[in-house]
Order: C-alpha cells, then structure tokens, then sequence
DNA sequence: CAGCGGATGTTATAATATTACAAACACTGC
DNA sequence: GCAGTGTTTGTAATATTATAACATCCGCTG
C-alpha cells in the first residue's frame, strides 16, 4: 500500500482521490461486494477533502448531481463503504472520512484540527497495542476501538503563534 | 482519591453514588462554582448504573419527580458536569456517563461492553503516553483525546462461553 | 432593595438517523 | 429468454439527539 500525503501540506489531491477508488474497486472486487455508482459516488465526494463530512452534506451534493435523493440513501451507502473498511464515522463530529488504511487491518486513529477541520488518520500500532495491554489487565476482550484526538495540526500551529 | 469498585463486578453501588456526589460538592466548592438541585439530580441519575445515559433518558426520569422539564435542562446540566469533568459523553453512543476521575488530569479511556452495556473507565497512563507520542510525530499538538474501547467485559465472556 | 449575572423555564426548531414497505435491478438456473 | 431469488434503491414517514432564542427567576453584591 503506498504512502499517503499529509492533509494538511499541498498535495496532489486527485490522486488521493483516484488512489482509494481505485482501492475500493480493488476490494469489492476481491469480496465479490458491489461498488455501485451511488457507493462509488458517496465515496468520490467523501474523498473531494481531508475534512470529514455530514450525511447531509452528502446527501445535499449527490442532489446537484440531479438525482434528489432521501437520507436513507446515503447512509445505506455510508453503512456499506463502512462495513468494508473504506470509510470511518468520526463519533465526536457525526460525521464521515475516507479511510486511509483501506484493506489493512488497522485501529483508527484520528488526530482532528480543530482549526482546519482536517484529519489525519494514523495506524498507530503502538497505540493500539498500548490499548489492548490496558484492556487485557482488565480481563476486557477488545472488538473494536476509536480513537479520536482533538487538537492543532502543524500548519495551524504556525499560524497561530506566527503571525 | 479512593479506589473505584469494578462496573461489572457485584459492589454496594450506594457507595458509588455517594462518592461522586461527595467528589462533585468538592469540587464545586473549591471552583466556586454552584452545584444547583437540578445539576446534582443529573448526575445522581447518571450515577444509577455503570451503564450510559441517553439526555432524553435523563429527562423521562427527572420528569418522574414531578418537574416536567425540555431539553435544554438537561443538556445544560451536562453541559455543566462535563466541564467540570465529573460526567464524560460518549460520543459512539451520544450517551452520558459519570467520571470516574473527577477531578483527576486524565485521559479517559472507556472499555465498553456490548453486551451488558457497562463502561469501565481507566486513566491508562502508557496509552496516554503513546498517544501523545504518536502525535508528536506528526507534529500534531493534542488538546484532548476520546478513547472508545468496544468488546466483551470479563463477566460477559465467562456468560458466553460457559453456559 | 436596586442592579447584575448566572441559572432555569418555555417554545420552537435544527440536525442526525432509522423504520417500513414498494419498486427496480442483477444474477442464477433452466 | 425468462422465472425465481436476493440485493439494491426509492419513497414517505418518523424517531432521536441537540440547539436557538427569549423570557423569567434567583442569589449575590453594594
């Protein structure tokens, strides 16, 4: 899996966006799962930033594309593109970002700018292994974990102290 | 501050109860800050159980002792004892639970069992530590982290193996 | 007891998410 | 090709969670 760009530096932002597509058809491929033109169009429009994005927001610009579609819509593709690792609902915001890890087994952890509202999702293996070490000494069997951090990313920290 | 009985381990809940409204008086003593009727009634029902709390479950309840209160009452309770650290949101369950470290600087962290619905909360320093670590890294400057842990509480597993 | 600020009451509404049922679609075996 | 089956989508209604805005009350200070 190659080397994802920092939200928050100027990158080529197509290619995140043609990156996981690209993986997604990949997975649905590879777990005989539909990547419909919805789901593949929730997904595009989850991936146009790093910033996380509402279902509603969603659900207002899959209506420019002149379908009007109703919520269910958009959280059965939501529902889906989760199940299958490709996008991560944000607890604290209700909210959805695409996932950086795709395909890998991963604990999701979010380091959220509260500045510029980008996420950065990190793999954390440390973190995660810190975790299930606190949770095994308490005899707590872990299924799943969600990890969101709230704070200053790099580039807000600069421009808020430097000008 | 004194020892906290495990959620899911028969305990004199009482005892829980009247340690947090005690912690709570504390600290609202030393803040200045006013723990009103309806505050201390909020986090009392909150305390009921080492489960977590809806704000309309709250609400039914309060209504129960004659008050018919909207939801901004309840809201702005919480809103209160969550500054104050003596209650936390979980946020994958927009459910309001008591802390069990009021008063303490800690990161909580929530082990969440899905299947009696009980939250322990650790203070779990290394956790703590390696998040701030990680995030260090990327030159990300924290301000708060959530950690909701989801699986199977010690008691839980012994129930759905053994039987 | 006047004035001030914090706390609460009240009404309405916003924002997020789900249920239930009907219609359309895609694949399978014949 | 086409009937049968299971998945996906459309649609309407509604549930759940949370906030805005404004009026009133309460407790303290001078």
């Amino acid at each position: 899996m190659s080397v994802r760009a920092l939200p928050y530096r100027p990158h080529n932002h197509d290619a995140c966006v043609s990156q996981a597509l690209g993986e997604a058809r990949l997975i649905c491929q590879q777990r005989n799962a539909r990547l419909t033109p919805t789901r593949e169009r929730v997904l595009e429009l989850i991936w146009q930033s790093h910033k996380p994005l509402g279902a509603y927001e969603i659900l207002a610009e899959l209506g420019e594309d002149g379908h009007n579609p109703a919520p269910p819509t958009v959280y059965r593709a939501l529902n889906f593109l989760q199940q299958h690792g490709m996008v991560h609902r944000i607890a604290s915001l209700n909210a959805f970002i695409g996932c950086a890890h795709a395909g890998e087994q991963h604990t999701g952890m979010f380091l959220i700018c509260h500045a510029c509202g980008n996420i950065l999702e990190l793999a954390a293996a440390p973190v995660s292994d810190a975790i299930h070490a606190a949770a095994e000494a308490e005899g707590f069997r872990v299924s799943d974990a969600a990890l969101e951090v709230t704070g200053l990313c790099p580039r807000c920290q600069m421009e808020s102290s430097g000008d």
